[in-house]
RNA sequence: GGCGACGUAGCUCAGUUGGUCAGAGCGCUCGACUCAUAAUCGAGAGGUCGACAGUUCAAGUCUGUCCGUCGCUACCA
């Protein structure tokens, strides 16, 4: 069986759970929920980064341990996640003894494969990036990310032997086809890879709160190298060499723009290093803006996951669902682009494509059904109209998943939606008399309706499975099959349909 | 400075290799319908596809220049 393993990074616990982490987020769940209607097997993985002097700073102003601080972030994004309905199969902290075992097994690997030396290093540090400037890299001494003072700093390093790998990694991304999704970012990684690779610092003797390296107890891993291992960690790597061989392969970074150059340099550098010749395969997003600047804790402004999904009425939020969040998130940015957030548009993709066309659809077919095909439901007509526009919008769905580009495939889905909402006021079921004519209609309806809630699963798990139900359709929506459960005719009629309330209540803007 | 992306209807955007490519959705206007969550369906409203100049029988679709956004990256100082 094939399989699929897809990351979110993790996410660092010196900030609170905002909808940018949420955007990931979702998109990864998505992305693996797709996979799994494909019949492949998958594993997501979602957790946070809890090491660093940001940290530790963080905890000291605070009055707690570094490890305090960080339980009491972490269980946040757990919770955060769990409430937008994600289904990840672990929750890795950096913290968890089994990451530091493969920390330590990994750089142990590269370190006796000599790619590691001894050096000194001493250069501007910005705390809030983990990271080293040169001069010309700040803005009057700031970091161009924080607008905060890079600090002078000296240490004793140990290095990793980037440059050695830069063919490698360019024959990689250059001969892989569909490395980097988009296309667009992999050609700024072939960018990066095209300069000269220098050398970089992977530990750390000023700091303890870290991972120690294992051949010198006086260091630390830089935070990054350590957090980049979590994704070997999650799938056994060190503890359970099978289970890693099974999983490695398939691996899947979902990553923001900015997170390019640790990801598709760094990191798979490390892993030749190591002995890992199988690199991973990168979708690429861009920010979610608020009036055009990135979101962040420290900009104030952004808004809670949780005041979408719930409302907040002190602050004039309707309540989204986990529905309406997801679907906004994955259908309104394009993969890749930069893309404004605008609660506006919120509102109005949720009240069109939820309430009005989806939510709307289900309950009229049920109404028409029960007043004009008796006590249970018809079958479709293998010869529908319909039949060709679902195989198409399987079709399209199917390849827009598959190249990463859920809005396009969501408008994929929900043109079958609407073309079954036309095919009804084509055929006005509601004037015709009981009989075969307005069976037919009906059952073509229903399957149409089948079909959608498989293809919206990824979208919105919440009411692809209610609307199953009420259609009277047994199991659950996740587990369908595609394409073998996609195919036009998997509505058996003969069910009991159920009325209920309004899917998606309309919100009011 | 180098490399690259983008600039298409009010809004968000689609538009492989140049010839129904001038489009979709939303919004708006008008009309229809009444099964449905004031939902749905139909029609229309017309944007010189950033500007200019080229190549071509034919260009949003290729070339050059320019303007405007933005990204990655360098050097000098």
């Amino acid at each position: 069986m094939s399989r699929f393993y897809i990351t979110t990074p993790i996410y660092y616990v010196n900030d609170a759970p905002h909808i940018g982490h949420a955007y990931t987020t979702v998109l990864v769940d998505a992305f693996a929920r797709w996979h799994h209607l494909l019949g492949e097997e998958t594993f997501m993985l979602t957790g946070t980064d809890e090491h660093g002097l940001k940290i530790a700073r963080s905890a000291e102003e605070n009055g707690v341990t570094p490890l305090e601080q960080a339980d009491s972030t972490s269980v946040r994004f757990r919770d955060a996640w769990e409430q937008l309905g994600i289904r990840n199969d672990d929750f890795i902290r950096t913290t968890e003894p089994r990451h530091h075992a493969a920390v330590q097994a990994l750089m142990q690997k590269v370190y006796d494969n000599g790619w590691i030396y001894s050096d000194t290093y001493e250069g501007l540090y910005c705390v809030s990036c983990e990271a080293y400037y040169t001069e010309d890299e700040l803005n009057d001494g700031n970091c161009k990310v924080h607008d905060k003072p890079a600090e002078q700093m000296r240490e004793e390093n140990y290095f990793f032997k980037l440059s050695a790998f830069a063919d490698q990694l360019l024959d990689y991304f250059e001969n892989t086809p569909g490395v980097v999704q988009p296309e667009g970012y992999r050609n700024e990684v072939l960018g990066l890879l095209r300069q000269e690779l220098r050398d970089v610092s992977i530990s750390r003797s000023s700091i303890d709160w870290g991972i120690p390296v294992p051949w010198d107890d006086d260091h630390v891993f830089y935070v990054w190298y350590d957090a980049l291992i979590n994704y070997a960690t999650a799938v056994g790597y060190g503890a359970d060499p099978e289970r890693f061989d099974e999983w490695w392969p398939s691996v899947h970074h979902v990553i923001g723009k900015d997170i390019i150059r640790f990801h598709c340099v760094f990191w798979p550098a490390m892993l030749l290093a190591a002995g890992i010749t199988d690199l991973p395969t990168y979708y690429v997003h861009g920010w979610l803006l608020i009036g055009g600047e990135k979101m962040s804790k420290s900009k104030l402004n952004s808004v809670s996951p949780a005041q979408l999904v719930d409302g907040d009425e002190e602050h004039g939020y309707a309540s989204f669902g986990v529905d309406g969040f997801r679907y906004h998130f994955l259908r309104d940015p394009a993969f890749g682009p930069d893309s404004d957030f605008s609660y506006e548009s919120m509102i109005s993709r949720y009240n069109t494509d939820l309430a009005n066309q989806f939510g709307n659809l289900l309950q009229r077919v049920i109404t028409v059904t029960g007043k004009k095909c008796g006590e249970t439901s018809p079958a479709p007509n293998p010869d529908a109209s319909l039949a060709a526009l679902a195989a198409v919008a399987v079709e399209e769905t199917t390849a827009a998943w598959v190249r990463a580009q859920p809005p396009i495939a969501l408008d994929a889905t929900w043109r079958l939606i609407r073309e079954t909402n036309e095919y009804l006021a084509a055929n006005e079921p509601w004037k015709m008399e009981p009989g075969a004519a307005v069976d037919a209609v009906m059952g073509d309806a229903l399957e149409a309706l089948r079909i959608a809630c498989i293809l919206a699963e990824p979208a919105i798990p919440n009411g692809a499975q209610i609307a199953w139900e009420r259609i009277g359709l047994p199991g659950r929506v996740a587990d369908q099959r595609i394409p073998d459960d996609t195919v036009w005719g998997g509505y058996p009629g003969g069910l009991t349909l159920q009325a209920g309330d309004p899917l998606y209540p309309r919100l009011k803007g």
